[in-house]
DNA sequence: GAAAACATGTAACCGGTTACATGATTCT
DNA sequence: AGAATCATGTAACCGGTTACATGTTTTC
């Protein structure tokens, strides 16, 4: 549901094609929730089928044209009503905590290296939220810059809001990386005897065997 | 994906009906990959199907029976590959900053609302971490005391990896509370003036207006 | 005898993932 | 003329979500 409203966000500030909107959605929404194009385009059918955006055929080159889509107020209604929802919380998916609360079961090369995949994704990621916060600061952003040009009453609102979203995730992504750094020494103190080989496995098997082989 | 792997690590402490794993399921992995139970049952059937896990039935009152799941050595070598097979970090999708990026379209109250969900939500979250981390301390979890008697020459790489997994999931839970208090300050600041209200539209719905009535 | 816990699902739906697929236009 | 960019998808799959559904056994 989110990916509908990202793009509705998007088209509240200009209306768009559906290739300008995977490329602005590509450069902001996507950092915050990503989709690729082939969700895209299609999503894009179905809320104009539901009468959330417009699609206008403008020309393109000689004999072709494309889709200029333009939000409608049903789409308005539709987005503000979602803004104005409180979100529900439920599902815990976090498959890299999982994977570390049984780290006894990998080598102590696989754990450390999942650590450090764990610490590059979330410095990529950093780097690109700062970036972003910088962008906005700077009002350097293409996206805030159109949004600031439909909307320049509330431009402080739009670019404090958006600076405090991705200065969030920062602050998450550093803790990410504070936590990964935590567990690399956490490895390097346990590896080796405490783990569970994962070669030679009698040890572990032999305590399983009891029913595995029953039948 | 995970959900199978979560299973599998469950098993390697002992054999258990589906009934059992449902509640261990529920005390533990749950806190960290969500699952209902009417995906827990059809995921043994096919994990026993591709050879994974077995099934024995075992009498269960006079008439019936009940399935006893056991781990069986293929899905030990899956679940130590899945151990040692380093996750793919992709894909970003994170609502709640999604929301508070365009929080300007939301009324200040909604908006306040949101954050204070989301901070109750990572409260009680925190809470249960925080408390799961203790139990494994004292080594009063039940989950966690089955799986010391299956491996006791690992005890401490057991209980020191789950610590450092909830204590993680913990401080995450602490950031999203700053953050989120950190954003009812920013509402204070900027609400009224700024904000895109919610029913008068009239000034955000006309510089919208060039496209979305053509045609 | 009733309640609580045990036991095990099915079915419909839907959002997201992956892989594949193609052609037009503009720029150099 | 060729490359880059613009433009727009389809199809198959699969994991997860929601809602519904039912009967047994043990305990009080």
């Amino acid at each position: 549901m989110s990916l509908r409203h990202a793009l509705l966000a998007l088209l509240t500030s200009e209306p768009m094609t559906g290739y300008d909107l995977v490329k602005s959605y590509r450069a902001s929404a996507s950092l915050v929730w990503h989709a690729p194009d082939s969700q895209i385009y299609p999503e894009l059918r179905k809320m104009k089928s539901e009468g959330l955006i417009l699609g206008t055929p403008v020309p393109w080159g000689e004999h072709t044209t494309k889709q200029q889509y333009s939000i409608t107020e049903a789409g308005v209604r539709a987005f503000r009503e979602w803004m104005n929802t409180t979100l529900e919380y439920s599902r815990e998916r976090d498959p890299a905590h999982l994977k570390a609360a049984y780290f006894e079961w990998a080598t102590p090369e696989a754990a450390r290296e999942q650590l450090l995949a764990h610490i590059d994704h979330y410095r990529t990621r950093a780097e690109i939220w700062r970036s972003m916060t910088t962008a906005l600061a700077n009002h350097s952003d293409p996206t805030l810059t159109r949004r600031l040009r439909a909307f320049p009453e509330s431009w402080e609102a739009i670019i404090e809001y958006k600076i405090f979203a991705y200065e969030g995730l920062v602050a998450q992504a550093e803790q990410q990386i504070t936590w990964a750094e935590r567990g690399l020494e956490l490895i390097d103190r346990l590896s080796g005897r405490a783990h569970l080989s994962p070669e030679g496995g009698s040890a572990p098997l032999e305590t399983l065997g009891t029913t595995q082989r029953s039948r």
